[in-house]
DNA sequence: TGATGTTATATAATATGCTTTCCATCTTGT
DNA sequence: ACAAGATGGAAAGCATATTATATAACATCA
């Protein structure tokens, strides 16, 4: 099964994964403060989604309930295949070593990489 | 300037990327091992590429010569900082910590961002 | 109750961008 | 001049994104 979000539907997801179990109107709602699109577009887009399997939806009462059927982390996954194979010729540590170059990030985001690799390395 | 390449223009931009200056047909060739499409399907992309200010050419020759405008670092940054936005909430260390726990990188390649976390450290 | 306004969903239509191919035209070497 | 190989432009086929319109469900108040 090919999971492959286009941009707005990323938007949308992420919006669900935030909240859990949203309408159609929570996730309008919560675009709108970034962007100005009619809710009609934000609905087709969840609708759409459905087709293809990335949401599902309680459609019981007259206000349906839609939540992820893919999980954040799959969407990273999938995400980080892409631009290692299609920018990094496939090498993760370019990637790592490109990631912590230009976002400058925080002491404790550094030393939970450390303690990342401290585990790793007592694997071998 | 934005900088957006589509799925087919990085497949073309790797190509020049790694040979450095390229006519069509040696960038044509180079993608027909790996997928099949006609030699003016590429010359197509090459020329959209080229009036989007991806790559820029020199036509003193018959045979144009293409070459990148932008670099591979900036692609991936650009990369970088959408899927870190996008999937990854902000955060630079979680996308760190899956990319090291799903593409099992190399000892050597551990070491290379190891050394790397150390200069880090020395700069604050 | 039932008329009315509000809020949902569904469907149809349109715009735009990406990818691909066909074909006409130009250039060059022999 | 001709054949081989190159570019350029038109256009078709899809996918994505957006909006307009139609229709159904609900609430409520006179």
């Amino acid at each position: 099964m090919e999971i492959k979000p286009t941009e707005s539907e990323l938007e949308i997801l992420q919006v669900i994964w935030k909240k859990g179990q949203c309408t159609v109107r929570d996730v309008h709602e919560e675009l709108a403060k970034n962007k100005d699109a009619g809710y009609t577009t934000t609905l087709k887009l969840m609708q759409i989604m459905h087709d293809k399997g990335l949401v599902e939806r309680d459609t019981t009462a007259k206000t349906h309930l839609y939540k992820a059927v893919i999980t954040r982390e799959q969407a990273q996954q999938t995400a980080l295949d892409k631009i290692i194979s299609t920018v990094f010729k496939g090498s993760t540590s370019d990637l790592v070593i490109q990631a912590l170059g230009h976002h400058r990030a925080s002491k404790d985001e550094i030393d939970a990489i450390k303690s990342y690799l401290r585990e790793f390395e007592d694997r071998d």
